[in-house]
DNA sequence: ATCTCCCGCCATGTT
DNA sequence: AACATGGCGGGAGAT
């Protein structure tokens, strides 16, 4: 009978005819005040400490019927009941519920219903709380820490089935391993980051950033029909999502399943469900999932038309569930992103940035020895990757399953996307294992300082610092400042990890952050260090793009690798646009990539002279810290929004199709790797300033071209707000007129001129289209660079410091540097128009200066929604026609930035490290974009 | 109304 | 057969 009441609940269900099933189920611990309970959960993160039970018997009403059950139900505890146990009386779970029901009897309905737990006192995350404060993160390898379900599901007072919920996470996560029959092997989480590893490499494997962007895609053509849809309809026909519904279970080595029972069993299970869904979090560029994309995915439908309504929401439920247990473990957070459609549930990343590189590292097993051989080979080949990585003893049994393999095949045939060529820069070599079993300690301890510290300056000091440290870092290592971003933005959990695992690899581009004059808004550069070698190997030119950096991306980088075709693609990362922005289309998730920029820093300035002056290297790990500040906060753009409203759908829609063909031309183009970074939210709403994405340029690597240098496209961006504006009205109207001409163009974002002068260089595809010029006029000063860049020619530095003729002529049409040296001598310039935006760079970029920065800041650039504390909005560069983002406020528009390639429809371009050449990125597809907020809760 | 997600029925696998 | 697992979806608390 004891097992009814308590364990029972699975049992009971068996009985279930007895009417005080019910009853018994409920925890009776819970009684203790929900608020205790809530507190003890979150003020106990240690991993040792015991269980939190319930000490109080808080109830501060004595004698009442309620006081008295409460009081037996908290002498039903698990500490109490586990001394109890031990000294054999189980009497007490009988007395429990016979307390129990004696209060039900004597309570009123109302009153019974006040004793018993609230439904978020019942809650699987806080059950996993306890749960997982039974035990240590790292316990002692060798100890024995073994798991009995019925003990845990006793003394936490739950049913069975729920501890099968936890451990069945925990086991996807190699936390714990199944012994036996109801006994599993608490592993703790020395096995997590290898895990993370794992399942980030069979992610970016099977393509799920695109199985991503397709979902989005296909949401966005749901909703409006777009033109191209049939050319999107193809893809994601052949892409196959429904595909990939089926999967297998991923086990490190020595942690394979010990039961038959449970590797034959079809695992479309909760495990497999978490490992496909932490996945998702690992190859998406902003680290944010949605409920509904990830269930679309795990579903794997192939048409969301076809969507099973209950099968979905089923999806959904279990997805909550894992989430869940995820949060419990602080590897995801809940946030909200909105956009025009209304608020949608989803989670973002919150656990340690996890490398992709895998090699070397070794996953650690408490429970057995082995390890194979192959974890140490060099970079499996994606078939293998499964099966290399997670050797298993005898039966192989992970490994990607076959319909993977196939949607990863027809994913690279419709695309035509190499990554092969983009992998060789591929940091891998440095690739620092992240011994997360010698690190953790120290990596999180580290972690917290850096937290303090940051928490500790005000936010203008942390973005300038980080700023600079970045840059410095950048320069020396140049890998490190996709991570950095990407750590920063999350600084607690990710810090840890990161720290520890700095890469060594090499980054072929820098980020220099410069103010831009005139919204304030700052420009990252990307400056290839080494330019021509690095990119060399792979991929040859650079091509300056202006990349957002929202908060949430972070400093993104996009980089193209090139190909054959002259344009190429600009594929966008992945994601992040899309994920923050939300569902858009990719061609706007690069044009929001691109527009997006961050707006924080407008430390820039003095960041790039830093850089000039001395281009040192402090440490990477300053640089980590630093990044991920400023641009964390949230993130808006307008700039989308502004296009919208100006442009008329037509022009848009034409863009689209421009594009479509674009991205068919692209097959023959290699994919980029893209690195960007995913860009942390900030966690709080914090103070941080950061606010507008500024766009920012960074390098995209063009394949043939040899260029050390990147192209500069910083893309002055008009307020949004009138009043900020440097233009009147009038002039943004004319400017606006302009655009369709330009759009007209399908491959707008070319530049023609550029591209003549280029062509000698053999430069694929240059961003800076005449209409992006005549948008914002500070998007002058980017024809400029990209010139130079490209050829180099005139400009004194070029070649051999592309870097710094890189910054120069940044610097100069931001206007902080004496114009016209070198910038005269480009063509370009001379062509484009360059009135007003002029005055206001060279005015801007004159005071530049923290204090003023945060003026224009608050000033208007950012909109309103920017400024919501904790959520982090984040407005898709272009709007649809058909949804035009409404501006909260009269937004004018323009855009800021130069548009890069994809002109305005198209996508950023991606950009990719080479370092980071496992994630694959390519492009896309095309999305329309929407604006997207991202919220925490 | 929607979002969350607890609860436990019941199918399936194991012992 | 009894027990262990865990898929699944109804339905109710939270918002």
């Amino acid at each position: 009978m004891d097992r009814c009441g308590e364990a029972g609940p699975e049992g009971k269900e068996n009985c279930s005819s007895e009417p005080c099933k019910s009853t018994l189920k409920t925890p009776l611990k819970q009684s203790a005040t929900s608020h205790s309970v809530l507190a003890e959960i979150q003020s106990n993160s240690g991993p040792l400490t015991t269980p939190p039970k319930l000490k109080e018997i808080p109830l501060g009403d004595p004698w009442t019927p309620t006081t008295n059950l409460k009081i037996l139900i908290s002498a039903a505890s698990p500490e109490i009941r586990n001394r109890e146990q031990k000294k054999g009386l189980q009497d007490s779970r009988s007395e429990i519920l016979e307390a129990k029901h004696c209060l039900q009897e004597h309570l009123s309905g109302d009153e019974y219903e006040k004793s018993q737990p609230s439904r978020k006192e019942k809650s699987l995350g806080l059950l996993c709380h306890k749960f997982l404060a039974r035990y240590p993160n790292y316990p002692i390898i060798g100890e024995s820490n073994y798991i009995c379900l019925d003990e845990v599901a006793e003394e936490l007072t739950v049913e069975r089935r729920r501890i099968y919920d936890i451990v069945n996470v925990l086991e996807s996560l190699h936390m714990v391993s199944r012994l036996a029959k109801n006994r599993y092997a608490w592993h703790g989480r020395h096995n997590l980051n290898k895990t993370l590893q794992t399942l980030k490499k069979v992610g970016e494997e099977n393509k799920y950033m695109q199985l991503i962007q397709l979902i989005k895609k296909r949401e966005y053509e749901n909703e409006f029909e777009l033109d191209g849809e049939k050319n999107e309809e193809t893809a994601t026909k052949t892409i196959g999502i429904n595909e990939h519904s089926e999967m297998c279970f991923i086990e490190l080595p020595g942690m394979e399943f010990r039961a038959a029972s449970v590797n034959s069993r079809k695992d479309k299970s909760l495990r497999v469900m978490s490992q496909k869904f932490v996945m998702l979090f690992l190859v998406s560029t902003p680290q944010i999932v949605s409920l509904e994309v990830a269930a679309k995915i795990l579903i794997g439908e192939d048409h969301v038309e076809d969507l099973d309504k209950s099968k979905f929401k089923t999806k959904i439920r279990r997805l909550y569930d894992i989430a869940n247990v995820l949060s419990s473990l602080e590897l995801i957070k809940k946030v909200h992103v909105t956009e025009e459609r209304g608020r949608k549930p989803a989670f973002k990343w919150t656990g340690p940035e996890v490398l992709s590189d895998i090699q070397g590292t070794k996953p650690i097993s408490t429970v057995s020895t082995f390890v194979p051989s192959n974890s140490l080979e060099p970079k499996p080949s994606k078939e293998q990757c499964s099966k290399n990585l997670f050797p298993t003893r005898g039966k192989q049994i992970f490994t990607r399953h076959p319909s993977l393999m196939k949607l990863v095949k027809s994913i690279e045939s419709d695309r035509r996307i190499h990554s092969a060529p983009t992998s060789p820069v591929k940091t891998s070599t440095t690739g620092c294992d992240q011994n997360s079993s010698t690190f953790p300690s120290k990596m999180a301890h580290l972690a917290a300082i850096c937290k303090q510290q940051l928490e500790g300056q005000s936010s203008e000091l942390k973005m300038k610092t980080k700023l600079t440290s970045n840059l410095e870092c950048n320069l020396a290592a140049p890998e490190s400042i996709l991570k950095s971003e990407t750590y920063t933005t999350s600084p607690s959990p990710s810090l840890v990890h990161s720290l520890g695992v700095l890469p060594l690899s090499h980054n072929s581009m820098s980020p220099v952050m410069l103010p831009h004059p005139h919204a304030g808004v700052s420009y990252t550069i990307y400056l290839h260090p080494s330019q021509a070698q690095t990119a060399t190997t792979y991929s040859p030119s650079f091509v300056l793009q202006s990349v957002p950096c929202t908060n949430v991306t972070g400093v993104k980088t996009a980089l193209e690798v090139n190909s054959k075709v002259p344009f190429s693609k600009m594929t966008t990362e992945e994601g992040d646009g899309n994920v923050v922005k939300d569902d858009t289309n990719f061609l706007n998730a690069k044009e929001k990539k691109v527009t997006k920029i961050e707006s924080t820093p407008r430390s820039l300035l003095k960041r790039s002279q830093a850089l000039q002056e001395n281009s040192l290297i402090k440490k990477c790990k300053h640089g980590q810290k630093s990044l991920g500040v400023p641009m964390g906060k949230s993130v808006k753009n307008e700039r989308p929004s502004s296009r919208a409203l100006h442009v008329d759908t037509e022009v848009i829609s034409f863009q689209e199709r421009g594009q479509i063909k674009f991205e068919k031309l692209d097959q023959n183009m290699e994919c980029c790797c893209d690195k960007e970074r995913r860009e942390g939210f900030p966690e709080d709403g914090s103070k941080t300033n950061n606010t507008q994405e500024r766009p920012v340029p960074f390098a995209v690597h063009a394949h043939e071209a040899l260029f050390p240098s990147g192209y500069l496209i910083p893309i002055a961006r008009c307020t949004q707000h009138s009043n900020e504006t440097t233009f009147s009205n009038k002039e943004k109207a004319g400017i606006c007129s302009l655009q369709p001409a330009t759009y007209s163009s399908p491959i707008t974002g070319v530049i023609p001129v550029t591209a003549s002068e280029l062509t000698a260089v053999n430069i694929p595809a240059f961003h800076v289209t005449p209409m992006n010029i005549m948008v914002s006029p500070s998007s002058i000063a980017a024809a400029p660079v990209v010139n130079s860049s490209c050829l180099n020619s005139g400009h004194t530095h070029s070649v051999q410091n592309p870097s710094s003729s890189i910054l120069n002529f940044t610097l100069q049409h931001l206007g902080l540097i004496p114009a016209g040296v070198q910038v005269s001598g480009n063509p370009v310039l001379q062509s484009l128009p360059i009135s007003p935006k002029a005055e206001h760079v060279n005015t801007v970029s004159e005071n530049v200066n923290l204090q003023q920065r945060k003026v224009l800041k608050n000033e208007s650039q950012i909109p309103d929604y920017e400024l919501n504390g904790k959520s982090v909005a984040v407005i898709p560069l272009q709007q649809q026609p058909s949804v035009p983002a409404k501006p909260k406020e009269s937004q004018v528009v323009t855009e800021n930035f130069f548009r890069t390639p994809g002109g305005p429809n198209t996508i950023a371009s991606l950009s990719s490290f080479p370092e980071n050449s496992d994630r694959v990125f390519q492009k896309t597809l095309t999305i329309p974009q929407r604006k997207l907020e991202v919220s925490d809760d």
